[in-house]
DNA sequence: CTCCTTAATGGGATTGATTCGCATTTGCAT
DNA sequence: ATGCAAATGCGAATCAATCCCATTAAGGAG
């Protein structure tokens, strides 16, 4: 089965209509290996020729969320939203704070601990999200050579 | 040693000025049990007839972050910043999705898995947020009784 | 205690991301 | 092909956060 014809199904049985918007949209955060800001997106499909407004890249950005496609997340750097497809496994990731190079991980043990949680506290997890936060292998070495 | 004096040695060890706007500031961050807006930082400064600006609740608020004291947590929920004090044990947080409530928990089992991506990937970890999303068990028991 | 330097503050203006309103277009069921 | 509701465009509005600059106050030296 083709991507696109992947997305419309996404798309469909979550009753919104499949629009080229949002295809674009969704081939756009399919292919990029990092989260992405609403106005990289913007920028991305301009760049491919795509006409599209920021209101609709925001708009198709919430909807997605809400539906549980793709993610929002925050990496509270420069009070800017970045968003990523939710793939098989979900993801963590490593930031640099120097460089601020994003490295994507899809190992996660975590689900004992959110048992035990739940247990503990009556609370159903339904997701979460893990951030770490340092200095990547080349900034590390470029402080290094200092 | 009182609270008060824990405060200024704090700020005087980072070099920074011993302002009664900050001692306010990190008393009500201390008596919070949950992360705080710096909206709700300011109100709850105007309540206590504390005569202070946004200007400076954010000024102080960034220094703090920068200084390692308080950490800036997102949790994606109507792009607001909010605050935490660091204390001994760092947390995590169980956010509901119904009602907003924010449950800290203290437990951190991530060591062993944080070194071995250190390993893998040539990356100095210096800190790490976890937040985890879901329904409290009152939200729970509410969709229980429709 | 007083003086002096400079960090900190107030308050208003500004920025910048995100949202909204409404007229127009488009998907899609029939 | 037709009709209607959903989706879009574009400009205006919102709202958290930041900036600017004149004023105040912390705290070290004497």
């Amino acid at each position: 089965m083709g991507v696109k014809n992947r997305y419309s199904k996404m798309l469909k049985r979550e009753n919104l209509r499949n629009t080229s918007h949002r295809q674009s949209i969704l081939e756009v955060m399919e292919a990029s290996k990092e989260p992405v800001s609403a106005e990289t997106l913007y920028l991305t499909l301009r760049d491919k020729g795509i006409s599209i407004s920021m209101s609709t890249v925001y708009r198709a950005l919430d909807v997605l969320v809400e539906r549980n496609i793709i993610a929002k997340t925050d990496f509270t750097d420069n009070n800017r939203s970045l968003f990523e497809i939710k793939r098989e496994e979900h993801r963590h990731h490593l930031v640099c704070v120097k460089c601020k190079k994003i490295i994507p991980v899809t190992e996660c043990p975590f689900h004992e601990y959110a048992s035990a949680l739940e247990e503990r506290f009556g609370f159903s997890i339904t997701s979460h999200k893990l951030e770490m936060f340092g200095y990547c292998r080349k900034c590390n070495k470029d402080s290094d050579e200092k």
